[in-house]
DNA sequence: TAGGTGCCGGACTAAAATAGTCCTGAATAT
DNA sequence: ATATTCAGGACTATTTTAGTCCGGCACCTA
């Protein structure tokens, strides 16, 4: 199963919670609070929204975090790759000693860029706006926000 | 970035290695020669793919292994869920004390299972036999098997 | 039908990636 | 000034993944 790893996954968490409070800014240890997440946990994963340009950070007494654009025109590929890296899946063994001196002759070609381009498309189009459930969006009760967990799409 | 494990490039190495050679039955050593992976390695990936009806197993002398179809009607999607499990994104955070009690309340929605089925989608969509490269199939030196490398797709 | 070859399945160990923690320093509002 | 809050890196622990090993069964060959 292609799974995202948790950082990512806090990531999403994180943005829901802002995205609940617009025009708030939020202190790590505020979101920390309403993720039920470790504050610690919290700050690395803002660390990386913020080099992502996804957030906005201010310091000092009444610092926090807030969203530099509405959730509406942040799509999912940008959250993944902010976290993770470029969106690709990676093919062969890299790190191998020889490293694909075989390219030309690469039984693979150049294909799996398809199939990546492909993936990286379907994540682009959706943006966190829609993940969010619009109804619940706006009336987020606290408490609820810390352990979601969605079913596991079967085949 | 959404890496497939090693299990998965391996499993589509030896698959390959297959498909080179239609009509024979290869044993898992010579799978491990013509991939230059560990023998034990390939008794582990190999055992996945029959489990999921990819491979063909015949034991006793002279036995191995053998494609039970055509590359051409294997997806890709099809290799990444005999490896890896179904194929979907999870989010939120699994097992966590409290099972999602708050499902119906929860601003994720299902909405994830969009962008789960947009991606199989797209595996789907892609044979074997469009991955591996057509002009080399019907030729692959042996030694050129071991180490492919593919570009990681930039953004 | 006996013996050797090769797959089967699970359990176990080792290695690597990931998550989580901690600390020191810099910016800012009061 | 000072308390507060973010920034950034280094470190440790945990979890996941990869790789190994072993006893048993199926099958071919002679």
């Amino acid at each position: 199963m292609l799974r995202l790893n948790r950082m990512t996954d806090y990531a999403i968490l994180v943005l829901g919670v802002m995205a609940a409070r617009p025009g708030e800014i939020l202190a790590s240890a505020a979101i920390a609070q309403h993720t039920q997440l470790n504050q610690t946990t919290i700050a690395k994963v803002t660390k990386t929204l913020v080099a992502a340009g996804l957030v906005v950070s201010t310091r000092g007494i009444k610092g926090g975090y807030y969203l530099d654009r509405p959730v509406m025109n942040i799509s999912i590929a940008e959250v993944i790759e902010a976290v993770e890296g470029p969106i690709a899946l990676t093919a062969c063994v890299d790190g191998v000693e020889d490293p694909c001196s075989v390219r030309n002759g690469c039984f693979m070609g150049g294909n799996w860029n398809h199939v990546n381009t492909a993936i990286r498309k379907a994540l682009s189009e959706v943006s966190l706006a829609e993940l969010f459930n619009p109804e619940s969006l706006f009336q987020v009760p606290t408490a609820a926000l810390g352990t979601g967990n969605t079913e596991v799409l079967k085949s």
